[in-house]
DNA sequence: ATTATCTATAGATCTATAGATAATGC
DNA sequence: ATTATCTATAGATCTATAGATAATGC
């Protein structure tokens, strides 16, 4: 029954990556710990020597979430040569509509992050400020006066319009909110230049 | 024990408005039957002479909500000599931002519609519709070919914006997230012009 | 007589804990 | 000997149902 230091760490790591894709799948209050520790292989018993409580695994689970969509942003950002676009068409897409499982945690738990602790909401302001970062960088004028604002904008709009998106059983109207939002923060990306 | 035909009605009707607030707050898996049927003054044992399940209670609360908040739009703007202002201070201000179980249930519960039954998501998407048309008609050209996406980027922005301000615990952060939101929206509806 | 609401309860599931088991690590 | 994970369980809560109660409506 006992394993290996090295294992149960790796045991531990499981855990935490499939919380992080079974949250954003079923919401923080719609999968308990039995399912939990079931998508790492592994037994309800154990779970309290791994984390404090769900609270905990639900605030290390989206660290990891917000953390691994950051990079995807990074990733694709730096492989491409308009990086911009590159961004937009990762996130404002069809893929990234039906990939609530492994898609952006701002979008699969916005509203439920809002009700968390504090010790769950952490990740999301850090992840937030990571994602602000990114998108300043691939603005047109990242120094002008009003970038990171515009940074917001862009954000805000993303999340709104995938978050919409998932909503809307139609997939021609998923697709015109996924495609006007994409318009928009070209547009927004642009007209930092001239604020 | 037994009340007449008319309480009786004004009972539901009290569930279904209490139901309509308290998922708002607590999102749809966060609070049970016994507390819904409380919020209108009543015990749980006759919720299932009243509904025929928790997810058709979800579904004619979650009506209610996006209509109250869709008429909450229109009055605003018939009121105002400038309707989309009125709109956006509204929608993008500190107090929707704090006033969750009576603000937009596309914000409250954006993440958590996407993962309901399709009787609870139906009338989300309604919601989403009628909103476009109230922001379609306080466009510069409502008319214009584009005037719908434009629409639809302002909505996303919206949701978005208000859906980022609730998670973070900075204040300053949340009001500089609604201020550049509101920039956006106004140059999106001015820009339908020329689209 | 009918019925709106109540108390009570069934059966499932939730978070959290206790103690057994069996393999690791000294 | 220590400990990672297991089975088992406590106690609370969840959705849903059953049957009692008492006021309405005919």
């Amino acid at each position: 029954m006992r394993v290996s230091r090295a294992q149960a760490e790796a045991n531990r790591e499981a855990v935490i990556n499939a919380a992080s894709r079974l949250f954003r799948e079923h919401g923080f209050d719609g999968i308990g710990l039995k399912d939990l520790m079931k998508g790492a292989g592994l037994t309800q018993g154990g779970f309290y020597k791994q984390f404090q409580s769900k609270d905990d695994l639900a605030a290390q689970a989206s660290r990891r979430a917000i953390e691994h969509a950051t990079r995807r942003w990074s990733a694709v950002a730096t492989a491409s040569p308009a990086p911009l676009e590159a961004v937009i068409e990762l996130y404002l897409s069809m893929g990234h509509r039906e990939e609530k499982s492994d898609g952006c945690p701002l979008v699969a738990l916005g509203a439920d992050a809002a009700r968390q602790s504090e010790e769950v909401r952490a990740p999301f302001q850090d992840g937030v400020q990571a994602h602000l970062q990114i998108l300043n960088e691939l603005m047109h004028e990242p120094d002008g006066p009003k970038a990171y604002d515009k940074a917001m904008a862009m954000l805000s709009l993303m999340v709104g319009a995938v978050t919409i998106s998932r909503i809307l059983n139609d997939e021609e109207m998923s697709q015109r909110f996924l495609d006007a939002a994409a318009d928009e923060v070209r547009r927004i990306a642009a007209s930092a230049r001239s604020a």
